[in-house]
DNA sequence: AAAGATATTAAGTATGCACATAAAATAGTC
DNA sequence: GACTATTTTATGTGCATACTTAATATCTTT
């Protein structure tokens, strides 16, 4: 007859949470929803000048660190701007500013609920052309390793990859075995980057990369680059060529 | 003789404070990177485990808030993750994350120091066609305005957008002179939203986009797609068209 | 041993307070 | 008037403290 007495009682301590924070209690995200509503409903536009947090604060009967919190998520959301002595303002120039998560291949494909498959299809060594040696910002082309796989999903291409490492930086690379492991695993895992610089494009499959992927020659292809430093560093970049019908989604 | 004194006095002061800041006092941003460092350096890999917030603040010698404010910092660049009772960890399955700024497109023509430009192709309304109608998660198709233009970079075509606006949500916009000025700028500027999707593919060009922006037929192009609503109300979809090159950055 | 109740723990939050900082406004000087 | 110095001010930060919360670990009960 008591069983789940305590799953009941923490019931009722929820509950009674609810009320509390609805009628005593000022967290930060409901001063945020606050202020975000009045934003959206238009009682503050693009442009105007929201009260200082002081006020803010007495109005709601917080102490002004929460609402210092709140606008701090309003502004990294970049829906309001905030200048010591300038005050804040609703962005007037609001921008869409989203966050993309990409993950290792391997995850993405197992995710999805397919098989991961990788190929290893050359490995060599040489100076890096103008583009990759543009991406780093190098002033001189450097020697650098050049590492072409592709990454399978259900035993058909997923993903090619084109990618120069440098082995000043990352010497232990060169002990690792790439023919079945992806580098880009490797180096994500043993090789935290400072600086990150991603690019997208499509790009027309030609001649080289149907012959990869087995599309098309006319196929429209979606591309990432990613260019990873330690500090000034050049660790990697990276070109994907995806597969016809990628596509890359904002977490919601 | 004394001029500039002031200028002089605040560079003594920021010179105290930097030596003030190494040798005392605790900045939070000092903090992270203290903690980022020995990631970077693998005195942490992947996977392990930092100590608690208290036990570092005491190792510091600041407080535990500090040493809070760091942590949630790298929390929300994704190097770590931290769970109540569970402890911080080092991201094992490292992702790259990234934030992207999406402008309003004149913005972006005009911020390159192009001569922005805007051309209204076509206006009808009706119901919503099936993609349009998913990418709104809707259950039924819906009347909707449709509002097909162009941007120009220099006389030349830059963005073909196709957009489908619910008046349900935005009736306003049925009074605005959209021959003029683009749909994007008026919705952006007044109807903030409260949730939004982006979805990024590369589209061939085909007779229907090669015809409207004046590429080859077989031409790849970058299509961003994005879906706004406001709390639950649909907002609006776009299909944005790129010209051929077009490439999208992460902010650095 | 399995299920459920309880205790413990480490992160998360709220607050008051003092002070730092950068930017804007004002006052001062030539 | 143009430049510079000073003051003002709203946001930003650091700290101590007390409490909340969610997750895990441990103990009980059947």
């Amino acid at each position: 007859m008591f069983r789940n007495l305590c799953r009941e009682i923490n019931k009722i301590r929820q509950f009674e949470d609810t009320v509390l924070t609805v009628v005593v209690r000022h967290s930060w995200k409901n001063v945020r929803n606050e202020i975000q509503g009045k934003i959206l409903d238009s009682t503050y536009a693009p442009g105007d000048k929201l009260p200082k947090d002081e006020d803010i604060a007495r109005d709601i009967g917080c102490a002004r660190t929460t609402v210092q919190r709140a606008m701090r998520d309003l502004s990294d959301s970049g829906i309001v701007e905030r200048r010591r002595k300038g005050g804040t303002i609703v962005r007037a120039d609001p921008v869409t500013r989203a966050i993309l998560d990409i993950p290792i291949t391997r995850m993405e494909v197992e995710q999805k609920g397919g098989v991961y498959g990788y190929q290893l299809l050359e490995m060599s060594s040489g100076l890096t052309p103008v583009p990759v040696t543009a991406n780093f910002g190098l002033g001189a082309p450097q020697v650098m390793l050049r590492i072409q796989a592709l990454h399978l999903a259900n035993q058909r291409p997923y993903i090619y990859e084109d990618r120069w490492v440098s082995l000043q930086t990352v010497p232990d690379l060169a002990d690792v075995d790439l023919s079945k492991k992806s580098a880009n695993e490797w180096l994500v895992r043993n090789k935290p980057y400072s600086r990150c610089d991603l690019r997208f494009y499509a790009a027309r499959a030609g001649d080289h990369y149907s012959g990869i992927l087995g599309t098309d020659v006319n196929e429209a292809l979606f591309v990432m680059e990613r260019t990873t430093w330690i500090h000034t560093d050049p660790i990697t970049t990276v070109k994907a060529v995806t597969m016809p019908g990628y596509q890359l989604l904002t977490q919601i």
